[in-house]
DNA sequence: TAAAACTGATACTATATTAATACCAGTTAA
DNA sequence: TTAACTGGTATTAATATAGTATCAGTTTTA
C-alpha cells in the first residue's frame, strides 16, 4: 500500500526547492536535473499546481517556476488530494440495497474516524514545516548537508 | 487514494459471514452469493487468508471454510498487509546518494509517524469489534436488521 | 461405488491507474 | 532572430487491480 504516488513525491520535492528559492524563478529543467525527476512528468506537475494556485510561473527566458505563497499554507492534504484523488475508503461493505443508509455501515464509521485522524495529521504537514526540518538537519550535519545544500540551493 | 481495495474489502465481508456462523462450515459458493463477491476471485482470497491462517477450511462436500481464531485476534492491519502489502510511504525522498542516513529524511520522518499512528488505528478494527457492531446495529433497528441478517446468517 | 458438492492450485484475461515520453505552439530576454 | 523557456495535449509503457476459467483431488451421501 503506497501513501504517496510519484507525482505527489516530486511535488513536494519541486515545492522543497522552489521554497528554497523562494522569491526567484527556477527552470523546470533545472528542477529536473537537480532532483532526478523526468522533465516533462515534472513539467505536467508544476502545471497540475499552477492550476491549483499553488505555485505561479513565468514563461521565455530566464522564465520559470516560483513560489508566492506562504509556503506553511500548502499541506500534505492538498498534494494528495491533487495528486492522488480525495482519501477514500471504498464503496459501503453492505451494498446499497441492503445498507441504504450508509451512516450504518460499521466499518464505514470505522473508516471515516480514521480517515479523519490522517488527513488532520497530514494536514499539519507543510511545506513550510518540511522546509524548515530540512534546513535543520543541514544545520546539524554539516558536511552531507552540503550536499543536499548543493543540491536543493544550487 | 483509495485505503481498501477489493480483496481486502471482500475479505472483510467474508470474514464477518465467517464470524457470524463460527464454529461451522460455510461454503464459498454460499458466502459469494449471500454477499455479491465474484465467486472465483472470493475463492482466492480465501486460500490466501487459509495460507496465513486465518481460517480453515474443509474439502468435499459439506466443507467449506470456517473461522477458529478469535475475531478479536485478526485486525484491519493484517488484512490491509496481507492484499495490498506494507503500507509504505514513497522511496527516500532526497535519494540514496544524497541521503545516504534515511533516518535523516525530513519527510520520511513526518510520514513513519503518521505511518504508525494509521497503523495502530486500523489495529484496533478488529473483525471481533466489527461483528459486534453490527450485531449492536441490527438490534437498533430490527427491520433493515432482518435483511441483515438474513445475508449474514443464511 | 459413483455422482455431486466441495477445496487446492494455478494460468489467464481485462481493466484501471500510474509513470513516463513526445511534440507543437506560443512567449520572452538577450 | 534565436535560444531558453512555459502551455497544452496526445501517446505509450509499465504495473496493479479485478475478475475468469480450468483441472485435479477430497469427502459425503445416496
Amino acid at each position: 500500500m503506497k501513501v504517496l504516488t510519484k507525482n505527489t513525491d516530486y511535488a513536494i520535492r519541486a515545492l522543497l526547492a522552489l521554497a528554497a528559492k523562494k522569491g526567484s524563478y527556477l527552470s523546470a529543467k533545472c528542477i529536473a536535473t537537480q532532483h532526478d525527476i523526468p522533465y516533462q512528468f515534472l513539467r505536467r506537475i508544476l502545471q497540475e499546481m499552477i492550476r491549483h494556485d499553488l505555485i505561479v510561473s513565468k514563461e521565455g527566458v530566464q522564465g520559470g517556476f516560483m513560489m508566492e505563497r506562504d509556503p506553511d499554507t500548502i499541506s500534505l492534504t492538498q498534494l494528495i488530494e491533487i495528486f492522488q484523488g480525495k482519501v477514500q475508503v471504498s464503496e459501503c461493505m453492505f451494498r446499497k440495497q441492503i445498507c441504504s443508509n450508509r451512516a450504518r455501515c460499521v466499518l464505514r464509521h470505522e473508516i471515516l474516524r480514521i480517515e479523519q485522524l490522517v488527513q488532520s495529521e497530514f494536514e499539519k504537514v507543510t511545506i513550510g514545516k518540511l522546509h524548515r526540518d530540512l534546513e535543520a538537519a543541514n544545520q546539524a550535519k554539516p558536511q552531507s548537508a552540503n550536499i543536499e545544500h548543493a543540491v536543493l540551493n544550487p
